[in-house]
DNA sequence: TAGTATGGACCGACTGGTCTACTGGATGAA
DNA sequence: TTCATCCAGTAGACCAGTCGGTCCATACTA
């Protein structure tokens, strides 16, 4: 009972993204490795470059899963889950072994030539710190910010620097920076 | 008289590499646009990854002139010093469009899959840090920081942030994104 | 003249992508 | 129930183009 061949590339081809890049990563290796013959890939996707787009649009699909999951608990303090979603994040990180953000990677790769991918990823983390802006929003309303905080301000801040830890995690295979980065963001913006 | 092949090479690399990343820099385009032939490539660089390190390498000569330009500035106080070395590279951004760091593009690029550019480049971030780090620590030592600050760590969170906002700059070819974190760091680092 | 650098034809490996033959299950008419 | 039809999906040989890298003849210069 296998999976569709469709989702079973997609998946593999995040991994492969994420460790490879785009330009290095070799089609006919990740068709090797799930067994999958080019017909095939060609038939699901009409390129290299289509591929790696849908693959970054199933990879946002499980970003927003993590928001829903994390920004929607009612239950806790806004400032909390916001924390949570990057702490949350930070697992998936580990189970990669800190290879990083996927979106931070192929950004700094192909924005330097692609200007579909550098538009398409810039709406990623817009999408993104859209989100924890309104989480942040809240947390200004009940006072555990600053009156004058400007959360959408914030939210790109915080998204910014999360990128760069992510980087700097992704070079020495180490959350630290991950975790230093929250502290540090979290510990300076409720004053 | 013109300049020597070798250094038009790797000044001509540095702009390319930022611009394309290594995998997709064509070593054969480089060479079309300088005039140069193969032959002499191969003559001064044993191969394409050697040639990448040698960029590196004059970059970070670069990166040191200017620590060596801010940092040195006696007649400052220490955190303007380090946030004027974070201007300059702003600066030098902007004169290249806004792509960002050479640094933080490879490093997202090649540290998936070759160790080598991976030690270096955090090689490379360590030498930024640490020479940042004696100037928080003087500032500590004047006031200017709590006293129970760790310059060492403080540097390393402040590059990773400014690594981070880089990326964000190059996706929008916009240097709002720099300031905006440095204005942040600066305000929050001295409470 | 020895040694360094230039010039560029050439090479095998590999890439993304095409093409055509085939397979197996769903469908529908008789 | 049977059989013909259909077509999404599978399979992989094949292609032209491009890549990094080699090689050796030549030119320059100390």
């Amino acid at each position: 009972m296998k999976r569709p061949t469709k989702e079973r590339l997609l998946e593999g081809g995040l991994a492969m993204l994420l460790k490879h890049g785009y330009n290095d990563l070799a089609i006919q290796e990740l068709l090797v490795v799930h067994g999958i013959p080019k017909g095939s890939f060609y038939h699901h996707f009409r390129s290299k470059e289509d591929f790696a787009h849908q693959v970054i649009d199933r990879y946002m699909q499980e970003v927003h899963a993590g928001l829903d999951a994390c920004l929607g608990d009612a239950g806790r303090p806004p400032l909390e889950r916001v924390r949570a979603f990057f702490e949350l994040s930070r697992e998936k990180y580990r189970g990669e072994g800190y290879m990083g953000c996927l979106l931070g990677s192929l950004g700094q790769e192909l924005s330097g030539v692609n200007d579909a991918f550098r538009f398409k990823i810039e709406g990623c983390f817009s999408e993104i710190t859209a989100r924890v802006a309104v989480c942040l929003e809240e947390a200004r309303h009940l006072g555990a910010l600053p009156r004058e905080s400007d959360a959408q301000h914030m939210a790109v801040l915080l998204l910014d620097c999360w990128e760069g830890a992510a980087l700097r995690s992704r070079l020495r295979r180490d959350p630290k920076p991950l975790n230093a980065m929250l502290d540090f963001y979290f510990r300076s913006v409720v004053r």
